[in-house]
DNA sequence: TGAAATTCCATTGACGCCCATATAGTCCCA
DNA sequence: TGGGACTATATGGGCGTCAATGGAATTTCA
C-alpha cells in the first residue's frame, strides 16, 4: 500500500502551479498512477488527497448503500466534488481554484500525509488543526498501540 | 473499471450538440468504447448515463429476476428506454430531445460523476439536488469509511 | 427539394510541455 | 576532511496544443 508521511509547505505561483512533494510523488508513482485526486473534506477546511485506486474502491461501495442513508449521500457528494490532478512534466500540480478558496489556501500550501492519504492546507488552518491535535494529546496521553501483523513476507515473526 | 469524477456544466448549440467533458471521454475509451448509453432516472428528473459493459451486466440479471418483480419490470423499463450515444469527430453527442424535455434542460447541461456513472442535470434542477444531499450530510455527519482493499499488488489494510 | 443530420473547418481561451534558473543536497576525490 | 562537481528539487516564464464552441459545407432521407 501507498504511505504518505511528513508534512511540506510549498509555493503556488502566479498560474495557480504547485510542485507535488517528491517523496509524495514517488510514492503514487508506486502505484502506477502520476497523478491523484482531491475533494473538500467533509469535516475540516482543507483538501482531502486519494490515490486513484483508493477512489475507485470507494466508488464501488455506493452500489452498496442505500440511496436514502448519509453514508450514499456522502459517497455520492464526494464523487461529485472530486477532481482529478495530473502532474506536469515538472511534478506540478494546478488546485482547483474554488477549493483553494474555501480552504483560505493562498500563496502557500502544506502537504500533510496522513499514511494511506494526505491533506492539502492553509499554513495557517494547518498550523492551528495540528496544535489542537498536539492539545488533545496531552490532554489524554496513551501509549501507541498497532494491530497485529499479518503474516506476509515473513513468517512467525508477529509478537503478540 | 471506469471512474467518473466532478462536475462539467456545457452548452448545447443549436443544433443540440453538447461536448461530453474530455475527462469523461478519456475514461470511456479507458473502457474501449467510443460512447455511453442513456436512460431517464426513474426516480429523479435527469439522464443516467452507464458505459456499455455496465449495462450488459445489467441486461444479464434480468434473467435472474422472478418476472412478477419490480426489479423485473425496471430493468425490462431501462432496456426499453436506453438509447446509445456516439461521439463525433469533436466529442459531442446529440442528446435525446424528448429526454431533455423531461429533465427540464435547455441550452446548458450539467455532466454530475457518480464514479462508475455519471448523470445529466440541468443547472437549476443539479442545484436542488446537490443541495439536498448536502443537508442530509449535515442532518446526520459520519466520517468517510471505505470497505478494505482486496488483496492486490499491495498488501491489505484491516480495519474494523 | 427541403429539413435534418453528419462531416469538416474556424476561433478562443485554458492548460500542458518545454526550457531556464536557483538552491540545496550528495557524491567523489585529492 | 574539505572543496568542488554533479544531481535533484522547487520555481518561473514562453509557447504550442487541445478542449469547448460556433458555424459552414455536405450528405441523407422523406
Amino acid at each position: 500500500m501507498l504511505l504518505f508521511l511528513s508534512t511540506y509547505t510549498n509555493k503556488i505561483d502566479k498560474k495557480g502551479r504547485v510542485s507535488v512533494p517528491a517523496p509524495f510523488r514517488a510514492e503514487l508513482e508506486r502505484g502506477h498512477s502520476n497523478g491523484f485526486i482531491v475533494f473538500p473534506n467533509p469535516e475540516q477546511p482543507c483538501i482531502d488527497a486519494w490515490d486513484r485506486d483508493r477512489l475507485a474502491r470507494y466508488a464501488r461501495d455506493r452500489d452498496t448503500f442505500d440511496p436514502d442513508s448519509p453514508e450514499f449521500a456522502t459517497v455520492t457528494n464526494v464523487m461529485l466534488t472530486s477532481k482529478p490532478m495530473s502532474f506536469d512534466s515538472e511534478g506540478r500540480v494546478t488546485l482547483p481554484p474554488d477549493l483553494l478558496e474555501d480552504c483560505n489556501i493562498n500563496g502557500e500550501v502544506v502537504f500533510a500525509g496522513l499514511g494511506e492519504t494526505f491533506q492539502i492546507w492553509s499554513p495557517g488552518n494547518f498550523a492551528d488543526y495540528s496544535a489542537d491535535a498536539a492539545q488533545r494529546i496531552k490532554d489524554s496521553p496513551h501509549r501507541i498501540r498497532i494491530s497485529p501483523s499479518t503474516p506476509s513476507a515473513f513468517d512467525g515473526d508477529q509478537n503478540g
